[in-house]
DNA sequence: TCTTGACTTAGAGTTCACTCTAACTTGTAT
DNA sequence: ATACAAGTTAGAGTGAACTCTAAGTCAAGA
């Protein structure tokens, strides 16, 4: 995560309230850095920037709203299961191609 | 695949020699079809568009170049096979996240 | 015949997620 | 003291893959 991105994540309001310190410049507490890496890990999952504020709003609001992420969380987790599923499948389906080109160079 | 996106296949290359009829329409043969589910099928495996249009160009220089698309695609489904790998270990790892919070739950 | 809808083109616009630029200020090493 | 690296902002640019628009032609049903 460069630089440049966690500007654009703070500016798309990912990172709500980072301190700064005397000269302006940004200055990360460990709570703020807990949270990169879990939008890091969302990011690494393929959920879409969008979804992620989404979290984030939810997070911002408190504790109350622990289960509507979790049911975020989880809703996410299936359509992932989903999405690997149809990749199994369609990488099988390459590799029955594949196979048959190798017949075809056997007997040619 | 719409209209409007086999077109855009068409202007980058994709489509290489699509028949027109009398009134300048195109006339989409079966090799055709065939060709375009193939297209569907790389895409659907997450392969770029550019990467697909090499394989394109290769096709179309003729059974000469057969082992160098084979070669693409095994190479694709490699990618595919270490990219599903990924996905997977992201999602347990997204799992044992939840089932964190779960643990939490039960007990406040 | 009229209407409706599908086709044609070149080219403009959109979305996502960055990525970079310009102009400026601040911090660190020699 | 002087470089120079790294921070700040608003806003522009990028690349992938569409997606749509405008202006026009063509075809089929009532």
């Amino acid at each position: 995560m460069t630089a440049h991105t966690i500007r654009y994540y703070e500016k798309i309001g990912l990172f709500k309230k980072i301190n700064r310190n005397d000269s302006g410049h940004r200055d990360f507490s460990l709570e703020d850095v807990t949270w990169a890496e879990f939008i890091k890990r969302l990011k690494d999952t393929g959920m879409p920037l969008d979804q992620i504020l989404e979290y984030a709003n939810l997070r911002e609001q408190g504790q109350h709203t622990a289960g509507s992420r979790m049911a975020l969380l989880e809703e996410h987790a299936m359509a992932l299961e989903r999405k690997i599923a149809t990749e199994q499948h369609n990488l099988n389906k390459l590799k029955d191609k594949i196979r048959y080109y190798e017949t075809l160079k056997d007997i040619s």
